[in-house]
DNA sequence: ATGGTGGCCCGGCCA
């Protein structure tokens, strides 16, 4: 089994991209981000055409998550399944071959003084919340997505310029790490060493000069991680003609 | 350097 999850930063700007990239690389689930489409504007037929079964959530200009799946898409759920919002259409899960897929895109959090970055250590918290209510250990889960926080300091391009900074702060690598405890493995840094990126600004050629961070993340249970076999940053998919400013992640399962 | 670029959709927000 393949598994991807890329931030397009608009799917309506970004779909030739999209499909080219499914068709080169036939990942068996693709968890999006930043679709910012409404659901009715959502480019169902694109997907069926190339064989994949498609669940979004999002209500038009901001955030909007989506799972494109071969292997079904059973049982959907938007939002956090509860009463709770979960600010702007940001997670979505699906039931993908017998796996609890989830596509997420974190709140940016925008600076450690902003009351956005408060909403983004209460959104991690509930992440935590809703595995511990809708997953039993045991169960095959993964999350998927641009959580907006890079694991450690190997995963940003330079550590002291992040001083001060969102993406880096304790209280988020710990909420992270809180959501790791439930039961789930960043599988990719068994395959990559540190320094390998999934996001750079578009700003200042920082692609070019590799100033990046690695945010975006495939957190697999622990019979996935046992069978990974390999996991890659799709730097190509960054280059060239109205990039997103993410590249996808892409992890490989052994079957079971 | 409070810059720079890109997406939304046309003035300003968001990343």
């Amino acid at each position: 089994m393949r598994v991807a999850t890329w931030n397009v930063n608009s799917l309506g700007a970004r779909l030739p991209r999209v499909t080219a990239w499914i068709t080169d690389h036939r990942p068996d689930v693709l968890c999006i981000q930043e679709t910012k489409l409404a659901d009715d504007k959502f480019p169902t037929a694109a997907f069926s055409e190339l064989g994949y079964e498609t669940v979004h959530h999002g209500d038009g200009r901001w955030n909007g998550v989506a799972i494109v799946s071969r292997l079904g898409v059973d049982d959907p759920v938007r939002g956090f399944g509860s009463a709770e919002d979960d600010h702007g259409c940001r997670i979505i899960a699906a039931t993908c071959g017998g796996v609890r897929v989830h596509s997420v895109y974190v709140p940016n959090g925008r600076s450690l003084d902003n009351e956005f970055y408060g909403f983004k250590l209460e959104w991690l918290g509930r992440l935590r919340t809703m595995l511990d209510q809708t997953c039993q250990p045991g169960d095959s889960v993964t999350i998927c997505g641009d959580f907006n926080v890079a694991p450690d300091d190997g995963d940003v391009w330079d550590p002291a310029h992040f001083v001060g900074m969102t993406h880096v702060s304790g209280p988020e690598r710990a909420a992270l790490r809180q959501i790791e405890a439930w039961g789930l493995n960043d599988v990719f840094r068994r395959f990559n060493p540190p320094g390998v990126f999934t996001w750079w600004d578009y700003r200042a050629g920082d692609f070019h000069q590799g100033r990046g961070m690695r945010i975006d993340l495939v957190l697999v249970s622990d019979d996935l991680a046992d069978r990974a076999s390999a996991a890659f940053m799709d730097r190509d998919a960054r280059k060239g003609q109205k990039p997103s400013d993410h590249a996808p992640v892409v992890v490989d399962f052994a079957d079971a």
